[in-house]
DNA sequence: CTGTTAGCGCCTTCAA
DNA sequence: TTGAAGGCGCTAACAG
């Protein structure tokens, strides 16, 4: 392996024109008489010869890289977006380099100067340091560096007084999918568990919650909208909490912060036996799709999310014009645990 | 935003040294003074300079760059082993090109024309082209173009015939791992459901399960060994099939070619109202553990994997005398799905 | 239509 | 211990 890589150098000497015109001959930008063009083009496949983008980006100084930071790739609901932004980006001629940080905020600095040191035109946030309702100084000025060199989208995420593109999910659009079906299904208490006070996606579903209640006059009881987490075995907890309160009281449906919370609520229900309440989860992840039974669930825009980012990238030294914030609207992917009680 | 970027000649000048003094002190591989060392630090701090990655990479002829492509990212069974190559490479100082082929012949292609021209310094794969049975002469063509560039991995995939490293998991191992945990649960009549013959994953784990059957002189019939595919869908037809013949001459267990495709045949036990077999799964994702119930399952050396990858592709200039195939033994988790049935 | 020239930002001899 | 100079491979004026 490793032989020594030949340049438009060769190729020019070659062929008998100037560097320029092998160049010129491969961005296409400029006119070339079609005899010379072809001589070229012919060597070009002859030695299989391909540009190389170290140097190009030097010289033109664009690189067509963005980074994407976020925290675990292994987590479906953030790999769904990737991809669809990487496919898009691939088709607009930019390559995506992926950074999890483990949630770890060391790597996530890290990472910053690394994709910074690079050149990358541009870098994309989902979740991280971008989800606190309360924020660190030092992690938003290292923000405030890098959005003074590039421009910066969140997705899903907003730090305010940074000045910085966005893509949402409108969750609270999701909640309210949420309510209409169950309440279209008969349901009149509806309960809503997992999450973290302070993280901005369980704070905006949790309003949304109490809004909608009450906006459509449904029962609301302090006990029926529980604080947990955001994994299985939180969403467990919160029937145990559930189920100590007072019995005669309890809601017909429950509403998950995200689909793991809803998997750890059905195993609990099993093993108690208890088969009172209807099921939806959030983020409609495979794991809503395999579980038994299938969970209904609230589906972010992952398409729309993933392309918008980019989009909003590539654009952003262009118009100016264009809006700084985007929120797109999810839909209901509904199956089989929302209509587990008959009312 | 878009600063103009300072660059090693700026710090040069304002410290009265030159170009090269500076970049001495960056790299440190050179006696500068003290004095000097010093005064060039401060203003890298002041300036909040960063050295350009890309010119670097111009100059020495190395990006400290490797790509990765697999089929889809979203798939666990891929995100784990990349997750800790990624962590493992940062440490090493290399950054990861991930690259999402959507099982497309033409988008990988695509990828491994774009990772040549950005000059990564090696390629790891995963999943695609490097798992037929029956290579497509062209696919192979392309990567032997890449071999006479850069050293090349494939992680449990291999083309014969193809002069690159491997890693992969020793899957005739994780099956010998089932079938004595199985064997020790008192079963004696076991079958294996899943896969395509002629991918390469399958044909081994189909081999090593005649292989062992035969060994340990337990039944064996035809009808127990079902080809299928590798998603929910197809486990369920598998237990269709399967229950389609002979009653009398049923297993007790069941080996899945993945656990996808244990969860689809749960689901059709559960339709059918079928209690008669234990399950074992195979990629221990997070699906087996968040199933009901949870599946028993070979778990991939995920980090090992991955690990080995990359020290594989850094090291592969230097000694040559390193082992070009690497096979690493899965693990087995056990979950509740194994002891389904009490013999 | 084509060649010449001057960098892009950094590193690495070679000389001092 | 330091500076000058050349070059990595390509592109973008500027001439012609």
């Amino acid at each position: 392996m490793k032989q020594k890589s030949i340049t438009i150098y060769d190729i020019a000497k070659e062929a008998g024109v100037s560097s320029a015109t092998v160049s010129r001959v491969i961005a296409g930008n400029y006119p070339v008489s079609e005899k010379t063009r072809k001589k070229v083009l012919d060597l070009i496949d002859k030695y299989d010869y391909h540009p190389n983008a170290v140097a190009r980006s030097l010289t033109k100084k664009e690189t067509k890289m963005i980074g994407f930071v976020l925290p675990d790739i292994t987590n479906p609901f953030f790999s769904q977006v990737f991809i669809e932004a990487e496919k898009y980006a691939l088709t607009k001629g930019y390559t995506l380099i992926l950074c999890n940080s483990m949630n770890s905020s060391e790597m996530e600095s890290k990472y910053l100067r690394i994709l910074s040191e690079r050149q990358v035109e541009g870098m994309i946030f989902m979740g991280g340091r971008i989800n606190k309702t309360f924020t660190d100084v030092v992690e938003v000025n290292e923000l405030l560096h890098v959005l003074d060199k590039m421009p910066v989208v969140m997705i899903n995420g907003k730090i305010d007084g940074l000045d910085c593109y966005s893509v949402r999910t409108d969750e609270a659009r999701g909640i309210e999918l949420v309510i209409d079906h169950l309440v279209s299904l008969g349901h009149e208490k509806i309960g809503l568990i997992g999450g973290v006070k302070g993280v901005t996606t369980t704070d905006i579903k949790v309003e949304a919650y109490k809004n909608l209640l009450s906006k459509y006059r449904l029962t609301f009881r302090d006990s029926w909208q529980i604080y947990s987490g955001f994994d299985v075995q939180t969403g467990k907890e919160a029937i145990n909490q559930l189920m100590e309160s007072d019995k005669e009281e309890l809601p017909t449906a429950l509403i998950g912060i995200n689909d793991l919370v809803i998997i750890g609520a059905l195993k609990a229900c099993r093993q108690k036996r208890i088969k009172q309440f209807s099921f939806v989860g959030f983020d409609n992840t495979d794991l809503a799709k395999n579980s038994s039974p299938e969970i209904t669930s609230v589906s972010h825009p992952y398409s729309e999310l993933g392309k918008k980012a980019i989009d909003l990238l590539i654009n952003a030294s262009k118009a100016n014009s264009q809006r700084k914030d985007i929120l797109i609207a999810p839909y209901l992917e509904v199956r089989e645990s929302s209509g587990l009680t008959k009312l």
